[in-house]
DNA sequence: CCTCGCTCCTGACGGTCCGTCAGATTCTGT
DNA sequence: ACAGAATCTGACGGACCGTCAGGAGCGAGG
């Protein structure tokens, strides 16, 4: 299910390795460091289908060769860049979510509370998250990967607590609270990630976190929520 | 192989024209439609940031100098298939949206449809719509107003119906109208985008077509869907 | 201090794709 | 058949890819 929370291991299986299959010692790590945070770097400034070894290199004041001691290939880095992001996010939704009662005032604010958390977070790794999710489409079973374990625990917490109100006789009844919750979590990404695009339509980033944290609450418990 | 039937002008806007500014006529219409065709099929199968010029021209059965003649690279040959797209979405949306009364079964039936339709819709596009996507996050302008063209009668159909249960004291009182009818194109979009994710849940279609009828009606109304 | 051995880096190369010509080829009208 | 326009392509310089063999840095032991 999970795989070791060694910080060190980034690369997920094996620990980092280079390509030569030798462990890097200090100095190779920094270098590899180097090259990830000028690629998460560039990411933000240029378009993915223009992001080339070559210009990672450059940025980080190596040459092409050095970056595929390191990386496969592009793909690779950002899938790293990815994974980091992973572990920061999963901790941060993980307090969100879990810290909700559900009920009366307190219930809604912990909504409006997770809507806003997802909103900056996506903020802060828009470019990582875009790449993830087109990766994702496209069938890319790595990326697909990154994206089920970010969203995932955030998931299985909203629909314990959707059936938790079912079974109280007050949720969405005959819904599946995986679906429920499946479908507030789409909600919440894609949102976060077209934040921009709403100002098209004057709206504001507060406007959508109470619409958000309405339709969850309503979701989740089937009440209309306190004012 | 080849399809040589005249379609209509192709290009809404300022009309097809090559790289040397004359207008194309019969053949040169028919090589570059054969080129879009051959991207979009290419899309399907290749992940966007390895679509190359050469491969498309070779589908194609032509050079890749001719590519050029048409369009100025990959991207604007991607976001002509969009503009098609687009012009094919906006019909269906339409027809959707506008039949709803928003009132008692039928209402929330309408629901139901504009979901089924959505959904349809995106896994019919789905390879030009994560493109569309992207590039729309990458801060394309082009892109993100194709994505504006697709959603905005959606978007203000729904805004307006949940504008009209407000004043009707019906509705979501105190919310935007068009966060709600963003929100709510955001959910449906995203969903339909990823749907081959929620079966890692366990999460059927159907159900998620449900639960997404069930929120939009509830959204727009302020009611609990009849059972 | 030198040298050995390991780690790390890079110049250089064959290959692919890009984007652009000038010129060859194919159509169209007469 | 022939001129002239429309369309296509071979070929080229340049950029980037991915991979070597070998050079440069660094620590330990003599």
């Amino acid at each position: 299910m999970r795989s070791d929370d060694d910080p060190e291991s980034i690369d997920g299986e094996d620990g980092p390795r280079a390509a030569d299959g030798r462990v890097p010692g200090r100095r190779g790590r920094a270098t590899r460091q180097r090259l990830l945070e000028c690629a998460s770097e560039m990411l933000r400034t240029t378009s993915y289908r223009d992001l080339k070894v070559v210009d990672i290199a450059r940025e980080a004041g190596t040459s092409p060769a050095t970056f595929y001691q390191y990386f496969p290939d592009v793909e690779s880095a950002v899938l790293v860049l990815a994974d980091e992001m992973v572990n920061e996010g999963v901790e941060k939704f993980a307090a969100a979510a879990a810290a909700t009662s559900w009920r009366g005032k307190a219930g809604y604010q912990g909504a409006v509370d997770l809507a806003e958390t997802i909103l900056t977070f996506w903020a802060e790794h828009q470019s990582v998250l875009r790449v993830v999710d087109l990766a994702t489409d496209e069938g890319d079973g790595r990326f697909a990967n990154v994206r089920t374990r970010l969203l995932n625990d955030l998931n299985n917490t909203l629909a314990s607590a959707a059936r938790d109100q079912q079974v109280a006789g007050k949720g969405q009844v005959g819904l599946d609270p995986n679906a429920i919750a499946g479908v507030l979590v789409a909600m919440l990404a894609h949102v976060a990630a077209h934040r921009r695009g709403f100002e098209f339509w004057g709206v504001r980033a507060e406007e959508l976190q109470a619409t958000m944290a309405r339709i969850i609450y309503w979701s989740v418990t089937g009440l209309k929520p306190p004012t």
